[in-house]
RNA sequence: GGUGAGGUGGCCGAGUGGCUUAAGGCGCACGCUUGGAAAGCGUGUAAACGGGAAACUGUUUCGGGGGUUCGAAUCCCUUCCUCACCGCCA
């Protein structure tokens, strides 16, 4: 959620920058402008109503205590109308700070000014490839067939117990699996971030701060009973442990693994095929609260450092930055990275880096003591590190040999085996 | 799930209708004192939304929401959470 203060300063530049995300912000602007006007016009006549009558509610105390009943009743009558007045403001007031609202939950953030222009991931820009794409061999496969043939997943056994998209992992797989979570957590905690394990629901107020809520709804789960959603990625509960705080020192760095759960309601066809889009998956997330000054440079490090985890894998990859178009509603910045794989012979997206600045924290009424000793809103960033499916997918399919699967030397420590 | 006790500032904690502009303490900051430090003394010490060039100033906030009252941290309703014991249980 912007800020009407910023919307007030530098509309213009807003509102320009905006077009790059193909949204026309004006009318709204405007809107929500003059909402507020009448907002603070409105507050300043309550206030006075409400401070006359903290005025007789002082002078009838006095009164009683003098034995002053007669004219202690007078006041009253008085006090009784402005009461009606109080409450006829309030209830505009609060009128007005719902539309307010409304409108500033419509408004989605503002792109960093190096978004390129663009409708669709057509228009993204690739700024980096890194590796060789793989030969493989005559007979390569498909990471579906893989892990049929050689036992890894079992996707009609989470067809059975739950439904498509919820795959079982076995033997190997699951030990590949948990490898992978436990090499990812490390490699960021060897880069500072402090691990977490959070829990996988969270109620409304969490959904709302990191903006799940109300964007998404269709697509999370929701427990009606007790009116929680299971977590679509760790960003939500980490992010959250902030909410309503006052930061201290910068950075705080967070890492988290948690199961991730989305509805993904709507697709269907070969792009959701074996492991490449799930109901339920696994994600290590990194997570950083920063100050304004320092967001974009802190950015670039997260960037180089999902990068270093994909060079020690050694898949091949490559880095995108996400056109206007394709940039999710809270962001102002997004990477995305995509392995490839080479058994489909495509580009995977297994990580989005991105840069929140104060949208989030706005929301969260996450804050800092500036220099002037006021409170400002940090900047809020979070990134994969990393998605876990389309890595097996990537993995299995690139490391495919007629003798088996090899697994990276890096993943040896946690597997416990080379090859499969 | 049952019963009981609670939820007050950064922290502890007093406060059962107006003397609260939330006592007192701890912590923190600044100053005095000192050769230096500690102790001591003094001063200050929240957030949000407004007004004002500023000094300053209005309103709201004692878990959340609603109500009673001229007036609520205090009374009533409701809801959430915490703790203790019991029950169930990985």
């Amino acid at each position: 959620m912007l800020n009407i203060s910023n919307l007030r300063e530098q509309k213009n530049k807003i509102v320009a920058l905006l077009k790059i995300k193909n949204f026309d912000a004006l009318d709204l602007i405007d809107l929500v402008i003059k909402k507020d006007n009448s907002r603070k016009l409105n507050q300043q006549k309550s206030d006075d109503v409400l401070s006359k009558l903290n005025q007789i509610a002082k002078e009838i105390g006095f009164l009683y205590k003098q034995g002053d009943l007669d004219k202690a009743n007078a006041f009253k009558k008085s006090s009784a109308e402005l009461k009606e007045e109080s409450k006829r403001l309030s209830a505009i007031q609060k009128e007005t700070q719902e539309e307010i609202k409304e409108i500033l939950l419509q408004i989605p953030n503002i792109p960093h000014e190096s978004v390129p222009a663009g409708n669709s991931e057509i228009d993204n820009e690739i700024i980096k490839e890194v590796g060789e794409i793989p030969k493989l061999h005559e007979n390569s496969q498909p990471h579906w067939e893989l892990t049929e043939l050689y036992d890894l997943i079992d996707f009609n056994l989470g067809n059975k117990i739950t439904g498509a998209g919820f795959p079982v992992f076995k033997g190997k797989g699951a030990k590949l699996q948990r490898a992978l979570i436990s090499f990812f957590l490390d490699q960021n905690i060897n880069a500072g971030y402090e691990e977490y394990l959070p829990p996988s629901v969270a109620n409304s107020d969490s959904m709302f701060g990191t903006g799940a809520l109300p964007d998404k709804e269709g697509q999370m789960y929701h427990v009606t009973e007790d009116d929680l959603y299971l977590i679509p990625t760790a960003e939500v509960p980490v992010t959250n442990f902030f909410r309503d705080t006052i930061i201290k020192d910068f950075p705080i760095k967070c890492t988290a693994y948690t199961p991730c759960f989305r509805r993904e309601a709507g697709s269907y066809g070969k792009d959701v095929r074996g492991l490449n889009r799930l109901h339920q998956f696994d994600k290590v997330e990194i997570v950083q609260i920063e100050h304004p000054d320092h967001s974009y440079s802190t950015l670039d490090k997260m960037v180089k450092h999902v990068a270093s985890i994909l060079d020690k894998l050694e898949l091949p990859y490559r880095i995108l930055r996400l056109c206007g178009g394709d940039l999710s509603f809270t962001s102002s910045l997004t990477y995305d990275f995509e392995v490839y794989s080479a058994g489909q012979k495509r580009w995977l997206e297994v990580s989005s880096v991105s840069n929140f600045e104060s949208f989030q924290a706005n929301r969260l009424k996450l804050r800092f003591k500036n220099k002037e000793g006021k409170s400002q809103l940090c900047h809020t960033l979070n990134g994969s590190a990393l998605a876990l499916p389309r890595i097996f997918a990537a993995l299995v399919e690139n490391n495919q040999t007629t003798d088996g699967i090899k697994i990276p030397k890096v993943l040896q420590a946690y597997t416990r085996f080379d090859s499969i």
